[in-house]
DNA sequence: CGTCCAATAATGTGATCACAAAATCAGGTT
DNA sequence: AACCTGATTTTGTGATCACATTATTGGACG
């Protein structure tokens, strides 16, 4: 379906009321969500126009969307010049390790004074909806809750930059953590996101941000059995 | 000056010998070149056909480009969607400062095996040619000397993923180090350089990475007193 | 049945055109 | 001189075309 010249160009459509979102913007956040949930296959490659018919645009905005998410490394643009979700290393798994266990603690405490109980309903809303998906079977729903649960408490640090580089760390290791899924709550392990409830609801920094610390060693222990030695 | 269709189009020229390096990379480097020296002014709306023409190419590889860049936050797209510099703020401020003062000495510390005698006179090298720049006025010089002390240091760490949350940390304070410039010597402070290329010397990492902290606080001091207050 | 190799298709890159929104400028009024 | 207001230019965005390069396919030969 290739559309003639200009007919039917930038039509606006019916829900465009204030400050439309630009086309680039949206295959962004599209690919970004399924990046992820686990949508992609590490190393499998894709295609602009691949993307482009699937989402229904030209492949220009593609290209934009997809260079912004190589300079963020959640794809990978190889030397054949062919992009994909990239594999994980043993070098990488350790490098977002690290990253994870200082940004994130540190992200969270500098939230805590300005979680209102509003925030905090909305929070366990959340866990809740994790523990949903979980018992339904929704590993998408899962990843996403998992992801909504960390990053609706870090948003509210008011810590832009900081923000910007967890999410980056997230958008590398995220395509792996469909594996995590299986695992959870079939060992015996203590559930973290309800340890940080208690904490916010303790004003307990310190214990908030080992709740986190504690949530992200287990769900990347997880990562590294599986994405490494499987 | 516009070509006419398909002539001199993809036009090699003769220093096209290995890979050739895609229009929107080298677009890329050289914006970002510009960024790490200063060559920004914050907050003045930069156009892509400016930079376009400037370059000398089509509008399209700069938009890759820049959209890269503002993925790394070393612009930022108003909305307007005008793009610029950002400029400083108190809150950011204090979070660079927090993300410098966490990866920075950690990269250090990591490299510190990896220094080779050939690589400690590269570093040594490149830290004389700072005093140079510095001597002869090169602002520049001095802007991108620094900045290549630094990284030829973290790079040895062997920690790409680390490397890229700092390179990008990097590029949303450069634009002020110019009036670090200015001080650097007239006061009695210590050179950290020094000190960091004696650790080396000596194989002490925790001597590495107190100076590359102390480092990052004397630089960063200044670029507060000058871009918050004044 | 496996292995080259030529022919074909698909892909990334760059340029150009079209258009709407934003910014800039000009002139006229208070 | 300062402020609005209209016309004009500039700019970002999206689509389409052209081309070189890479992947894929299909058949002939071993």
């Amino acid at each position: 379906m290739k559309m003639s010249g200009v007919a039917s160009r930038h039509l606006p459509g019916p829900g465009a009321s204030l400050a439309a979102v630009p086309a680039h913007e949206r295959v962004y956040r599209s690919l970004r969500q399924r990046i992820l949930t686990g949508g992609f296959l590490p190393g499998k490659a894709v295609t602009l126009r691949g993307i482009a018919t699937q989402l229904e645009v030209s492949p220009m905005p593609v290209r934009e969307a997809v260079r912004r998410l190589i300079a963020e490394r959640a794809l990978d643009l190889q030397d054949n010049r062919r992009v994909s979700v990239p594999a994980m290393t043993a070098l990488k798994f350790e490098q977002i390790l690290f990253a994870r266990r200082t940004l994130e603690p540190e992200l969270a405490t500098r939230a805590l004074p300005h979680i209102t109980a509003a925030a905090l309903a909305r929070i366990e809303a959340l866990d809740d909806g994790i523990d949903r998906a979980m018992a339904s079977g929704d590993i998408e729903g899962y990843m996403r809750g998992n992801h909504d649960f960390h990053f609706t408490i870090y948003r509210l640090a008011g810590a832009d930059m900081l923000l910007g580089l967890t999410e980056s760390v997230w958008l590398q290791f995220a395509p792996f953590m469909r594996h995590v899924y299986g695992r959870y709550g079939t060992s015996n392990l203590i559930d973290q996101h309800v340890l940080a409830r208690e904490a916010i609801r303790a004003g307990d920094a310190k214990g908030l941000a080992k709740a986190i610390s504690e949530d992200i060693m287990q769900g990347m222990r997880f990562i590294g059995e599986d994405a490494l030695k499987g």
